[in-house]
DNA sequence: TCACGTATCAAACGTATGTTTTAAACAAAT
DNA sequence: ATTTGTTTAAAACATACGTTTGATACGTGA
């Protein structure tokens, strides 16, 4: 949005915050939290450097921010995929497979902001969990423990051979692949376009990922391997 | 002035390398590389604040010295344990089994410098690759490159009903899954122990990684899962 | 037109960082 | 005892950081 400057216009309160989240969330995706400085945000974004502060009140403010502007929406359209499944069902328990796919599909159905499309919220999903930001995951876990909270309802339903002790963990096998892959996706595709070239889209990705994880998760427990180890 | 390590002939009683190593190891797998100060590498290790520029040369060459020193061992194991897979097998492919497990027991039967086990070795793989630190990664690659590609050729031949790319992403999940569950292994054993009443060690959990990790490995690609998405 | 709340700006604040310097203390070899 | 190289110590270095300040410009309602 080009103004003159001869005009001297005060921009409305809407366009440096926008400008500011949106630097901020690439370069928070390109580099992480910590080696992202105000001053790198602001010089992309062309404010002034004290308007993160006037605006948003400090730098962890702007990281909760960035991340509520797509979690919020997107905890939203979860929540009603999970309610079509489960009016569906009418009271039976999900597949896994349906399960795993209203995630991957809610997350490829959030209106894009830019050209990387939702790369760039999956790499700061899995900053969120890879980076030491006590600040964020207890934001995150004040905001959204509700939908994370139905998700993992929904998982011992369309689970239920597993053990208790099973089950968590190969959530967290399911978690780490999928938040370890997407905090890299970026650079795994450059790596993979260069290497083999094949264009990957994240929609590409979620795709190889979601059998993965599916027969991951459906493994006979204790096989004969486990006991050689 | 900076003297290479090797090159030191009348060595003092102090280990003041050892101790910076052990505190450096601990805060990088606990705070993430750029969160972590010289200042409280020394305070821990209860050297000089100048001892790790003197002894090492550098915060980064002191990042690469932490990889090293467990890194450099471990490849040499795991170089000795592919010897014997191919002598063995004689030409024939190995199992995915065999060649996870390789990698698995090699990491276990790694000397225990204290009592986190390897989890803190896992944990710092992890943040080796999710965290934006080029000059790491780029030493890595020079470095262990050889055994790398060593285990990449093996994984080929133990999965030749996988397409490059799938192969590509698959390995990618792996790494996800184990990098991103041993990096927490302490936390969430303690979290599963008050949860579940469960004591469990690292080899436990890897018993029971191997397995979601080989059936994810040999799911059928392009389930119509992924074509609905 | 005036006053008031909002937004922007350049500049400075205090603090923390990695690194360097200078000096002294120490151990072992000559 | 002297030399040589290693280690500690305290201080200072220049730089970068998040944050705050005070002045100024802006638009809006009175």
């Amino acid at each position: 949005m080009f103004v003159p400057t001869s005009q001297r216009v005060a921009m409305a309160q809407s366009d440096t915050v926008d400008r500011i989240l949106d630097a901020a969330e690439e370069l928070f995706a390109e580099r992480g939290f910590s080696e992202t400085s105000l001053r790198m945000i602001t010089s992309k974004a062309k404010v002034n450097l004290a308007a993160v502060n006037y605006h948003f009140g400090s730098k962890n403010a702007l990281i909760h921010a960035v991340f509520a502007r797509f979690l919020t929406p997107y905890c939203e359209t979860l929540e009603h995929s999970f309610d079509n499944l489960e009016t569906t069902l009418g009271g039976q328990a999900p597949t896994l497979e349906a399960l795993l796919s209203a995630l991957m599909e809610s997350a490829i159905r959030m209106p894009h902001r830019n050209a990387y499309g939702i790369s760039i919220f999956m790499r700061l999903l899995g900053l969120a969990y890879t980076q030491s930001q006590s600040h964020l995951r207890h934001f995150l876990e004040n905001e959204y423990s509700a939908t994370f909270s139905r998700f993992m309802r929904l998982l011992k339903e369309a689970t239920p051979q597993l053990s208790a002790v099973d089950r968590y963990w190969r959530i967290q096998f399911m978690l780490g692949a999928t938040a370890f892959t997407m905090s890299s996706s970026q650079a795994l595709s450059d790596i993979l376009q260069n290497k083999l070239g094949v264009e990957t889209r994240v929609e590409e990705i979620v795709s190889r990922l979601v059998p993965f994880l599916a027969a991951g998760m459906q493994a006979r427990p204790n096989s004969p391997l486990s006991q050689s180890a």
